[in-house]
DNA sequence: GGAGTTGTTCGTACGGTGTACGTCTACCGT
DNA sequence: ACGGTAGACGTACACCGTACGAACAACTCC
């Protein structure tokens, strides 16, 4: 993915900086038309070119199955004609990605009010929808999102510090405390998925694999520690393991918070 | 990338599993040769192989910059020459992987005795380490690392629990939790410079940029905990900011220690 | 109504990717 | 001396993102 030449001097630039361009400038939904024939309002809208991505990277778990040539297939139009709408792929991931964030939002009457809890809501749901959307941790990310959805999202979890008047700059430790460990979690988390289907086997034969493996690596290498518990019963867990480690740090922020009172 | 077509039952599989392939079964050194002509024992080796791709993942902090021809140009040797060394791509980013698993160990005698200064050691180690191999964050993580290397490495962390008596199960959930926030971190804070690096800007130019977008979104919106702070200064801070959420998750680990006692 | 303008679609082409397949060559064991 | 073979390599295929420019329908203006 090359980047594409871009004056830093047009219009657009000046007028929001990187960010205005895609978010504050929407194209116009042109008049809809049946056909899709050639000529003016063709009924081609960016919302549809960003559904049908989202569609297409739903449905096959891979982020690769996201190709303009597909998208394109998805909506029975040529290739190029999207880029009349979008001006690049990166710039349709970040789309994909706002129309995402908008799922990260909690309805407010189930946003508890304590702001442990509130936070580790947002967290769960986090993981959540990045599960649901694997594409977003392995593609994308090329900007930190910014668009409105993401505001929507931003504003609620500072929302739920709203009552404790701490500086700007702890929370925002705390919030991205809480986001890295989230991301970094899923994106293990798939990593390990990803391995498994690369042998096109269940997790439980990568399992059954991975057991004599590695007891033929303690055999033959100097690993004390990890021969101890060589024996044991060693599972990948899922969600189990996120809600601990997750624990683990909103009781650091909790005794923080409350030393610093 | 596309998956490569792999007889499951071929006789390496059923030796050591899928993992068994790479590290179990290291291709013996080839005689050396001063030239690259063809015919055998031609002086091509996977560790020049491996060692040449982690020389042009370096230079270029692109991770795209790390392909089968601008290694093989590299080395002057056909492309397809390193298929004869490595199955795959995916495999040769293992083997590079397995590499930089390398540079987590720490010196035994660097290695604090406490667990916690211990655990923070091995994590900005970590963090330090993934800043350096950028591509190891963005690309790869295919698998699980489960290289010679890796192994070391996991065994130096489990050491530092040796002395407690822990259970498997619970030095897990805390190895994991530490491994999640460190690479959420830096998956998190090479984005915002891959994005940064797509306008062709500085970080401050960033910056610069930023703050005026966003006022115009909390002008526009309904953000009104975003506009309690939208005076203040808002930086994007690094390792200062790694080392305060590393500190929540210890200390909420320590807290759950110690209960347990 | 005719002419020009403008917005949109789309075909072709370029340079990149990973890698399957088959061929060639120089060494090795006999 | 000679066949077998390990390893290097050329070509080709199917994909990718996207630059460029032509084709065309609808709107505006005279």
């Amino acid at each position: 993915m090359q980047k594409r030449d871009r004056d830093p001097l047009a219009a657009d630039d000046l007028a929001g900086g990187p960010f205005g361009l895609l978010w504050t400038e929407p194209k116009p939904p042109t008049s809809q038309r049946g056909g899709r024939g050639r000529g003016r309002g063709g009924g081609l809208t960016r919302d549809e070119i960003v559904a049908a991505a989202l569609r297409l990277a739903a449905d096959a778990g891979d982020p690769d199955a996201v190709s303009m040539r597909a998208i394109a297939a998805e909506l029975n139009v040529g290739t190029m004609s999207l880029y009349h709408h979008v001006p690049t792929k990166d710039d349709l991931l970040d789309l994909m990605q706002d129309v995402v964030m908008g799922e990260l939002v909690i309805a407010d009457d189930e946003l508890p009010g304590d702001w442990r809890e509130a936070l580790r809501a947002i967290s769960v749901r986090t993981y959540e929808v990045y599960r649901r959307h694997p594409w977003m941790v392995a593609g994308g990310w090329e900007r930190p999102t910014m668009g409105p959805r993401a505001f929507a999202h931003i504003e609620q979890s500072l929302s739920i510090f709203a009552d404790m008047d701490l500086p700007i700059q702890q929370i925002g430790e705390i919030l991205g405390a809480a986001d890295d460990y989230v991301i970094g979690f899923v994106t293990r988390q798939l990593a390990t998925e990803r391995a498994v289907r690369r042998y096109d086997l269940t997790m439980d034969q990568y399992q059954e694999a991975l057991q004599p493996y590695v007891n033929r690596m303690i055999e033959q290498g100097d690993y004390p520690n990890l021969k101890r518990f060589a024996g044991e019963e060693w599972r990948i867990e899922g969600q189990d393991r996120f809600e601990r480690g997750l624990a683990f740090l909103l009781d650091g922020i909790a005794a923080a918070l409350a030393e610093a009172r």
